[in-house]
DNA sequence: GTCTATATACCGATAGAC
DNA sequence: GTCTATCGGTATATAGAC
């Protein structure tokens, strides 16, 4: 008889999603194989199908426990004191550092904007998304109340998102540095970017 | 005997990779067999082969096809008369009109920033980015002349590219509609965000 | 909770006829 | 240039013992 690895079925589930999270994260669903997570974890198949029904199920799970963990760790910045500039900056370099320190968390974010249908994207957005999109926005609106909010507040992710995917093919780019992939170079940059546009003064003032 | 489909080799090649870069831009290389692509050219997968010499080849052929006709369509916007405000607002409408009419195109590029090795990504930065993107940095240089250009260059693709990433979920984000996917609105924000920054004059005027 | 063994389908790739 | 037929391997998923 073969001995129990794990004393409880939570025990398990846990096991075989610290190994398909990172797994999802750098092949995609289909990159992944049943087989690959199961030898991953150390146990069988069929041990694995006897913790989730199909490989679909152990896919949403997967992204499931990678989002939520990530939900809590951008706190309501606009809570926080300080004028909007203050607030803003903080914003920009919460989310960077959330955002690089956790690999797995944006690379099933960008698999999913490929691969996920409108049920699955609209699940996302309104259970995951939602609460922390809707404090970008109130910060976009108080800082920019002119404009349209909701692009406003996508431009503000996407700049900071795009630095970090881009990250792989950067250094083979004309003037790529290594220090352009730090997170508090990127996110100084976009905070400067944001306040004061491309023309003001002649240019921007990144050294400050 | 079978009636031949195509009289050359190159007509054949150019049937079958007309139905793979879509195909692979859709569902990435994992996600495609050498079934789908033969079933949708409509010839035996023994065909496929008689054409390429295996599955990898015939992806990157895809990637190749798909990225050497982009490679013109952005013609050297510095080259262009008028102020460089006229020549910025000038590359981000043409870039963007670019990117969102051909979709495959931008999904390659996209999965090939999560999935491609460094070898490939190099390959991509130097034989197929590098020109264009010099001519970005170029423009940067300019218009911002104290500023980091290849964190500028960067930031404005990539303000473009997230807009047109997000595209499928923005309808179910808060304050997300129809309009803000549209080529010229989202080029207009772009513009304004780059030239005149958040803050100025209390917000952006993006109803100019 | 975990295993071995197996069912069934699909995968990439090839052989050889026409 | 195209096909049918097929090989060996791997995919997802299940059955049933312990």
């Amino acid at each position: 008889m073969a001995k129990a690895k794990f004393t409880t079925s939570q025990d398990a589930i846990t096991a075989i999603l610290n190994e398909s999270i990172p797994l999802f994260a750098k092949n995609g669903f289909s990159g992944v194989s049943i087989r690959h997570v199961s030898k991953a974890v150390g146990i069988s198949i069929a041990t694995l199908y006897h913790h989730f029904p199909d490989k679909k199920t152990l896919y949403l799970k997967s992204i499931e426990r990678a989002f939520s963990d990530k939900a809590e760790g951008l706190t309501d910045v606009n809570n926080t004191p300080g004028t909007k500039e203050e607030r803003l900056k903080l914003f920009i370099l919460r989310f960077t550092e959330l955002m690089s320190g956790d690999p797995n968390f944006r690379l099933l974010l960008q698999r999913e904007l490929l691969d996920a249908d409108n049920s699955r994207l609209q699940l996302l957005a309104e259970q995951v998304f939602k609460e922390q999109f809707q404090n970008v926005l109130n910060l976009a609106k108080e800082i920019s109340p002119k404009c349209d909010p909701h692009l406003m507040a996508i431009s503000i992710v996407g700049l900071i998102l795009f630095h970090l995917e881009t990250t792989p093919i950067r250094m083979y780019l004309p003037e790529g540095r290594e220090e352009h992939n730090q997170p508090e170079v990127i996110a100084h940059h976009v905070y400067v970017l944001l306040t004061e546009g491309l023309l003001k003064n002649g240019g921007l003032k990144c050294s400050d």
